[in-house]
DNA sequence: CTTTTTTGTTGATCCACATCAACGCCCCGA
DNA sequence: TCGGGGCGTTGATGTGGATCAACAAAAAAG
């Protein structure tokens, strides 16, 4: 059994599932080794597909840097995104062929990826990394959960209300900037990214982000840059009782 | 390491990550007798909560027969079914002390339940439990994707399709029903309940049904039997793609 | 530099679905 | 037998967000 003890990840990785694993030399330092071998670093460019569904998975993956965007889209063109792959996430399904949605890079993105098969292998005779694979994506089915309420009974204003503060919470943890008075960030999606995101048109996202700049809940610095001076009216505007815990 | 061999699950429990583990008495006989020993029954009438949100959750459970709701609401009174935990469906969360959503029975509902605590460590010392939840959790994670593209993208008509042609499935494989010719099922959830699942409200359910039914897509036999003469017809109205694979 | 493309804003209009309201049906209890 | 409540349907009306269209600003390309 993995001894427990307080693990300092590796940096070039993120705490990926597969990092975690590549640490703990002391106890199974074959699977290091193995994972070591199998290991490879790939960039993607902003607006670059990752992957289509249908695509036969080579590979499973961890985000190292930047952000990649799950989708869908139907014949006709409607798309709605379905999730985000922040650093740190896992990409890829153990146990599975093809990939079951679309997923392109938001941004420049690299990836630390594993060949699948030999991850199976390794999933299979290691607890931990499926153990910290199981909590990634209960948090993500969380996550997908609070997300559906948004698509299916929220409205306009409400939805970009509650994109703001998830990206605004994001932020605060990130940069550890957890003061309670007026916080400020960057969009780095565009509006079309928002509108897919949240089951709107980008029409809508541009008039319900006047709105709100012009009831003061936002301010806003050219088109990318937000500005909240007060989270709890942002929060409320978002319609979540209390702290609405989207994290996805 | 487990053998690998075709495994025969008891029937009272459906084929839970729990059966599975206590079938292979020949390979973890101790971990058998532990969760035999925690393992207990309760049964929920129809309309009754199961959880609320918040609560703090002793048990994980799994659903043995009925139908219970995961939904979430909101102060105002809007709400939305954000899962349905079916017969083998897991129910809870490893790690969490409260529950993150409402689950109620929709109908009569009878649950296999463990105390956490136990079977948290039963978790850590048992890989083959943490494999099946692990491939539970996804397979649920890409229906509540599939799902996110309904709420966000499809019409009212798409979204009654959708929801008739996956009822329909669900039926035809449980009875193993798989002939190409008409089908018949029926729905045993309310048009409120159909309601809160689609992110509509009830007079639209009722008015595309209605709709359905005159142009002949489905037939129906009183308020709660629905006929399908012609499914692939139907999924063309759900809007899916090809073969549209939404499980949950 | 100019031209073209991408991205975002705003206005006018339309329509799908919500809302409000009335009613029919069925079950159950008095 | 009657009344009452749960469930479902249908009609009339309202409205939030989509659609269509024009344009401004910034970024990229030449």
């Amino acid at each position: 059994m993995a001894r427990q003890q307080s693990v300092q990840f590796a940096k070039s990785c993120g705490d990926c599932p597969i990092r975690h694993r590549a640490v703990c030399a002391n106890c199974e330092a074959d699977e290091l080794t193995i994972l070591e071998g199998l290991k490879s670093y790939k960039t993607f460019a902003a607006g670059e597909p990752i992957i289509w569904a249908g695509d036969h998975m080579h590979h499973v993956a961890s985000v190292v840097t930047g952000v990649a965007a799950i989708s869908q889209t139907m014949e006709d063109g409607r798309r709605q995104m379905v999730g985000l792959l922040l650093p740190s996430d896992f990409m890829g399904r153990p146990g599975r062929e093809a990939a079951a949605f679309d997923i392109t890079a938001a941004t420049e993105v690299v990836l630390c990826r594993f060949e699948r098969k030999p991850f199976e292998q390794l999933l299979i005779n290691s607890p931990t990394i499926g153990h910290r694979l199981l909590q990634m994506t209960l948090d993500e089915l969380d996550a997908a959960r609070e997300w559906m309420l948004l698509l299916g009974r929220k409205t306009a204003r409400e939805k970009i209300s509650s994109l703001l503060a998830i990206i605004a919470r994001r932020e605060a943890v990130l940069g550890q900037d957890l003061t309670p008075g007026p916080m400020a960030f960057d969009l780095h999606i565009t509006r079309e990214a928002m509108a897919d995101y949240l089951g709107l048109t980008i029409e809508t996202v541009s008039r319900q982000l006047t709105a709100l700049r012009k009831d003061g809940v936002i301010g806003m610095e050219g088109k990318r840059r937000i500005l909240i001076p007060d989270f709890p009216r942002l929060l409320d505007e978002a319609g979540d009782d209390a702290d609405g815990g989207l994290v996805d």
